[in-house]
DNA sequence: ATGGTCGGTCTCCGA
């Protein structure tokens, strides 16, 4: 089974890009983020038509994540637990029935910059909720796998210029230690077990030709439970995705899993 | 040191 996520930075502007992706990669599951759109104005028929089933978790203008599997889903449940007054659209969850049921969580973790200040706070809250989440799900001891966009630059290595992102949300010294602390519970960072560092990049930004410099970071991470890094047989970067027309600022990042 | 790019949208905010 291949399961991917992709920051598609809006469905509007990037349906074009994501369905060549789709029909080179074939993923069975994908996760978007940063849809920025309504589930009214999603543009479910043209996925349907290329054989996924669309579950969108949407919002007006920012954030809204997706699933979009070939496989049967149920279970499907939008909003990360733990805050009822948060309103916005980061998190959609749902088991995908192959034989043996996998539990998929999209995730588009908040980005928290200014830092500090209101944005920061709501970033490490939102951390904690997922911590709570993460932890609950491991009790049950089903098999999971949580990928996004979780807006953390885990370590030095993943970035091209550390030294830029000191005072940044992404690298500062909580916002790492609040995934750490998901990695301590037992989860395996895909990619990072097998496409070690440095130079190992899932985003570039539009501005300052970083692309063109190779001036990126590793922000999108697939987090795999115990259960699920045993049936881990490979890991990739779809890397060429960012340098073709109308690219989004993230490329996908995608993981085989045996059965 | 400065200015620089996208997407979506109550022409500025979020990234």
């Amino acid at each position: 089974m291949k399961l991917a996520t992709f920051n598609i930075n809006g469905i509007k502007a990037r349906g074009e890009a994501l369905a060549a992706w789709l029909a080179e990669a074939a993923p069975d599951v994908v996760v978007l983020q940063e849809i920025k759109s309504v589930d009214e104005a999603f543009p479910r028929e043209g996925l349907e038509a290329v054989g996924y089933q669309v579950e969108t978790h949407g919002q007006k203008g920012f954030n809204g994540v997706a699933i979009l599997s070939k496989l049967p889903l149920s279970d499907v449940r939008r909003g990360l637990p733990g805050d009822e007054s948060d309103e916005q659209a980061r998190w959609i969850e749902a088991v995908v029935d192959a034989g043996r049921p996998l539990r998929v969580c999209g995730l588009y973790l908040p980005n928290g910059n200014p830092a500090p200040g209101p944005k920061y706070e709501y970033k490490l809250a939102w951390m904690a909720r997922m911590e709570a989440r993460v932890r609950e799900l491991l009790a049950s001891e089903e098999p999971f796998v949580c990928l996004g966009d979780y807006n953390v630059i885990p370590q030095a290595e993943d970035a091209k210029k550390p030294e830029n992102w000191i005072t940044d949300a992404l690298f500062l010294p909580e916002s790492r230690a609040a995934y750490q602390r998901m990695l301590n519970l037992g989860l395996t960072d895909a990619v990072r077990a097998r496409m070690p560092g440095p130079g190992v990049f899932t985003f570039w930004d539009y501005q300052q030709l970083s692309w063109e410099r190779n001036n990126g970071i590793r922000i999108d991470h697939v987090l795999l439970s115990p259960q699920a890094a045993d049936r881990l047989e490979d890991v990739g970067i779809d890397k060429a995705v960012r340098g073709r027309e109308k690219p989004s600022d993230h490329v996908p990042v995608w993981v085989r899993l045996a059965g």
